[in-house]
DNA sequence: CAGTGGTCTAGACCACCCT
DNA sequence: GGGTGGTCTAGACCACTGG
């Protein structure tokens, strides 16, 4: 029994794969397979055909059939099931995920990019990011602070506690006031084998508020993080105070290119 | 000349690869080259063996070499510059993203949610919500505000607008508590096409921090929805009103793994 | 059992980069 | 021109699903 499941039928009168086009074949592909979703030909729970179907009706290998739903599988339109096929989709908000990317944009234009120092300091004090790092808390730690100007505007305002190991090269990283760029950066300098970052919601007190030129009370992002050095001990916790306008955080789902 | 490049070494005197084991062989290459750069073997920056060397050294072919090095793209520790090489990634900020996980594991906890609607009403006046929605100040808007509960506690306040437009199965969708869980999984129903999700920081006021059971002037996340059906118009506009306890936003970047 | 996705081969040619 | 990643083939076998 042919077509016992409901398979899209456009992929019968199908549309053609250029092989002398530039665009690859795969990527053509799943153009024609996104269309199929996108006109609600293929909607939402609905099974694609099999990839080697796709293969033999579309005239080029599994392996490049593959490649396509690839595609749509890490757009987040299909999903596929071993055994099973690959499925349509429906999107929901569990899929949505959310970069940085507009902190990096900001980050890379480097020409209108400065640093103020706000605060340096060693504390000697107990205190929470003693605790972070993995310290006692009689173990110096240097604090910075610092204000991103981005066109002469306050951006973010950055504070950082690294252990205070004259031996480490992260202390003079910290202190450089560019190695900011190193922790947003594949291209700056890093001594880090990985990191953990949490958003929170935030509001502005009087000082940060006066640093950053916003009103106090206003809702903001903190954006803590906490890098690890290649031997996994906490080298470099702190967080970013930042407005949701100066990063907005925007996530877009489903079809949106056609 | 040979080796005229820095090429971590480890890959001359290298491990081997267990063709009858049950993990694939791209995954175990994968997990080799994650282990090189996880030891500092390949620091950031440098050059991994190229694909076909990897093929030739580890007697698996090509295009198994290329997609275990796609798995260490995938994970954001490498990069690919056609004509040059791979090279390792210096980790930074901006490759993080943040999904919206935690909220799915609430969600798919079906047993244990309910929900209860706190208003809805058909509004005819002017307001944001229109404009959003793409109608005219005089259009009616069905709103419906609701909390969904887990394991009897709050969870979250959700406000959602469509148009009231008495042929669209997306107003009797509304009205149905459970077409919530159809934005947030796969598995529910949807009329969407795509959507927009915003995240911001907020504070709560007097009201929502009583059906929250949270205190006033609490910061928390606003996370705005957009949400388009396969005409591309706007048909669902709203926003969920959760605290950071309740929905964590947590990426890890780098390896963690080993 | 047949059908599906998942892995894999042993090559090939191309586009790109650098020298 | 030689090396790199990017695409592609025409198959193969495996693991999993369902009837």
């Amino acid at each position: 029994m042919i077509n016992d499941f409901n398979i899209a039928q456009p992929h019968t009168d199908r549309k053609k794969i250029d092989k002398r086009s530039r665009l690859p074949a795969y990527a053509q592909l799943a153009n024609i397979l996104r269309s199929c979703i996108s006109q609600g030909e293929s909607p939402p729970g609905e099974r694609l055909p099999s990839e080697s179907a796709l293969a033999k009706n579309y005239g080029v290998s599994s392996m490049t059939a593959r490649q396509a739903v690839s595609v749509l599988e890490e757009e987040g339109l299909v999903r596929r099931i071993q055994g099973k096929g690959t499925f349509v989709r429906k999107i929901g908000i569990s899929t949505s995920s959310f970069d940085l990317g507009s902190l990096g944009t900001v980050f890379s234009d480097k020409e209108n990019l400065s640093v103020r120092i706000v605060n340096a300091s060693v504390k000697r004090s107990p205190g929470l990011e003693k605790e972070v790092l993995g310290l006692g808390p009689s173990q110096p730690v240097i604090m910075v602070e610092r204000i991103i100007l981005h066109r002469n505007e306050p951006f973010t305002l950055h504070v950082s506690y690294t252990s205070f190991d004259p031996t480490s090269p992260t202390v003079e990283a910290m202190l450089d006031t560019m190695v900011l760029t190193g922790l947003i950066f594949q291209d700056g300098y890093s001594n880090f084998k990985r990191g953990d970052l949490r958003l929170f919601p935030s509001q502005l007190n009087e000082r940060d508020a006066g640093l950053l030129k916003l009103e106090p009370g206003q809702s903001v992002f903190k954006l803590e993080h906490l890098f690890y050095d290649f031997e996994n001990k906490p080298a470099a916790y702190g967080w970013f105070i930042v407005s949701h306008e100066k990063m907005p955080m925007i996530s877009r789902i489903g079809i949106w290119d056609e």
